[in-house]
DNA sequence: TAGTGGTCTAGACCACTGG
DNA sequence: CAGTGGTCTAGACCACTAT
């Protein structure tokens, strides 16, 4: 009788969705398996690696596979717009507030603007850019990594090029230079992370990402900052607010 | 030698990534890796496998594993700001233009009011939501479904109940009505699809869904729809624009 | 018809966890 | 220490594709 690994899963993904399995409980193993549908132990292993990747659980090789549990961060893209008094409160998906991901591991240099990022900063080829990349980490767990991109003639010699900007961050710095961002521009995308990712990000299997490319413009449309991220979609619930 | 899967999967995706495989060409088979490495079939089907869960490979029983290709569509959530002189043409993903979703399997019904739905409309518990849901292809293949949850005393007898409301959509309906929708929120997430959404959407294993849940206010803040969708994540680049 | 991926078995060894 | 998941082997059968 084939589709027996499929059959398991269905069987164990049923009683996940039905509550008969928390959120952290552990599911029955790889022994139990065997004894209870009388098949191989590695069909019993692909059936348990078919909710893994699904996201639906997570191995602790010695353990136990375990149901997986999703407490996201909230990130609200709009600022101006976030005090408003529609949409506040009403929300489909629970999330953990203050929760914030604190900055670590910040690396400042300056380099080559890569191809498609000059193009975006509406720099000649070639053209030094600043990069200030850093990881985000909530109660030790890696949440994001971010690349942002400056033309490097513009920042060079002020607070933008320390580890630390300074109070309000980079923008503020960019605003004392007659340079605020005012506008931004969000490309979003959602995918399987590579090798490296996954182990930057400490994702566990059947985690995909959220690939975000932000471009900042100041008043007179003027590209000033490009922020490329990267997210554990496990992790997180974006937010947007739009008018009109 | 153990790890033996992995590392032929790390090889095959190198050479994907180096560019030496192309989308759409095929990838070695399993014979083929069995004589290279000599392995197991199985050790060859797993690394094979490994590939086409990262969503860089999809597997044609019968014909061989060749590699995937990213042809996104655009969706531009924000429409007043998107004739905005900054960010336009000035994209980091490459999207085909002018391939838009058609509207499918359009169904229309009212229904008690699912909790959280009842709960961002502000309707009392169990009161009466027209339901429109249906499903968006792009030459025969599905990209989207999406669910639309509209106050069933507010738009009965209008014609937001039938498959086609006419010209302008229900927006152009609801601003008949004096309930205009001018704000948005979108929460937004992506994960793994269930079984289900899988064959909905006939998803390739590894490809993540993006899921969205808009809600539309009326000037005076009053929340008139929630539109629920799924979207193939690797169908689609979104887009947002922000302003302050 | 030959080749492909999909799946299963029965047994094996490993590294790790937890009491 | 016993129990867990992780992986590999060698062989098998199936349904499908391409020629």
């Amino acid at each position: 009788m084939p589709e027996t690994a499929r059959q398991i899963a269905d069987d164990l993904r049923a009683r996940i969705e039905s509550g008969d399995l928390q959120p952290g409980d552990r599911l029955p193993g790889e022994p139990s398996l065997v004894r209870t549908y009388g098949v191989a132990k590695m069909t019993a292993n692909q059936a348990l690696k078919i909710l893994v990747t699904e996201g639906l659980a997570y191995a602790r090789p010695g353990s136990g596979t375990y149901v997986r549990e999703f407490r996201p961060i909230r990130r609200v893209a709009n600022d101006r717009l976030s005090k408003a008094r529609w949409a506040s409160g009403h929300s489909i998906w629970a999330a953990d507030v203050d929760r914030r991901p604190l900055a670590t591991d910040v690396q400042v240099y300056e380099a080559e603007a890569p191809h498609q990022i000059g193009r975006l900063l509406n720099l000649e080829p070639g053209a030094p850019v600043l990069v200030r990349s850093r990881k985000y980490a909530v109660e030790d767990r890696p949440v994001q990594i971010a690349t942002s991109y400056l033309p490097a003639d513009l920042v060079r010699g002020t607070a933008i090029t320390e580890p630390n900007p300074g109070p309000g961050g980079i923008y503020a710095r960019l605003a004392e230079l007659g340079a605020e961002p005012v506008n931004f521009a969000e490309e979003l995308r959602a995918r399987m992370p590579s090798e490296e990712e996954r182990a930057a990000l400490n994702l566990a299997a059947g985690t995909p990402v959220l690939e975000i490319c932000r471009t900042a413009f100041t008043e007179d449309e003027r590209p000033v900052e490009v922020n490329q991220m990267l997210l554990d979609a496990g992790s997180y619930v974006l937010e947007y607010r739009l008018s009109s």
